[in-house]
DNA sequence: AAATAGTTGAAAATTATTAACTAATTTTAC
DNA sequence: GTAAAATTAGTTAATAATTTTCAACTATTT
């Protein structure tokens, strides 16, 4: 993910954007809330509006570069989307958020749709629990 | 669903949280927004404000007697819950709800909950596409 | 029936997100 | 490279959904 992909989704190649870019590759839980995304900003230094971030993430995620996650809790988070399809684990306490993929589940989502005669457009997966160290 | 079980849950038997139930209970889609809810007492006459809505909601939310469903377009709906547990497949269109239980996907919930070390308390399941009528 | 503890409605406050507008920057055509 | 055209950025204001505040009220307890 670079200049070169923004120039690809038909996005110029702006500051914001690569450094939103850059912040979802790098940081630690690559899972992040606009928020997040702006308080890291803040304190790299960098002067970008809220506003900013909320567009450049709805872009990135019409571009097919992100996926939004909405969480119960009410807040969205994004992630790339330059990897492999997969389903959120989310800890309820500490928020750890684990990933994984399940063919057999992803199979039985596809039959139960077309059984009620659905086409799928999207689908919508999270466990929520206590994950091992906040038993 | 009645008073008596607005007693069990710790909760006075109220005007508005009787008429709250008796919507769930009896609408016709028994998925239903705090804002559906509020029209619909609106249009019995009778004078129930909003705050009142979200907060018995809330309540009847942790008491176990309704689920509360939030959607990827940040709606949210409710259901009661004395029902089998089912998920759920979402028109985006017409906003059509159906229902369905899958014992596979169970049990490959729990097995991946388990592999990865996590204590399920919840999870959430949503297909979106188009229905039948909205192809 | 009085006391008390929980509940209500109206309005203000919050939260998360989006829109509008002008100024600035990038791209494209020369 | 430079100028013009197009897009984007930041500020501020708006919106939607939900929550809080608080004084007035109601159900339950004594």
């Amino acid at each position: 993910m670079d200049a070169h992909d923004l120039k690809s989704a038909g996005l110029k190649v702006t500051l914001p954007r690569l450094k939103i870019l850059e912040i979802l590759e790098t940081s630690d839980n690559h899972h992040m809330s606009a928020e997040d995304i702006y308080r890291t900003l803040m304190m790299q230094g960098a002067e970008v509006g809220v506003a900013t971030i909320y567009r450049v993430l709805t872009q990135f995620e019409e571009a097919g570069m992100v996926n939004k996650l909405n969480f119960d809790n009410g807040q969205s988070v994004f992630e790339l989307s330059n990897v492999d399809h997969h389903d959120h684990l989310v800890c309820v306490k500490c928020g750890k958020i684990d990933e994984f993929s399940d063919e057999v589940i992803e199979q039985h989502q596809h039959d139960i749709a077309n059984k009620y005669g659905y086409q799928l457009t999207d689908h919508c997966l999270y466990l929520y629990g206590f994950c091992k160290g906040c038993h």
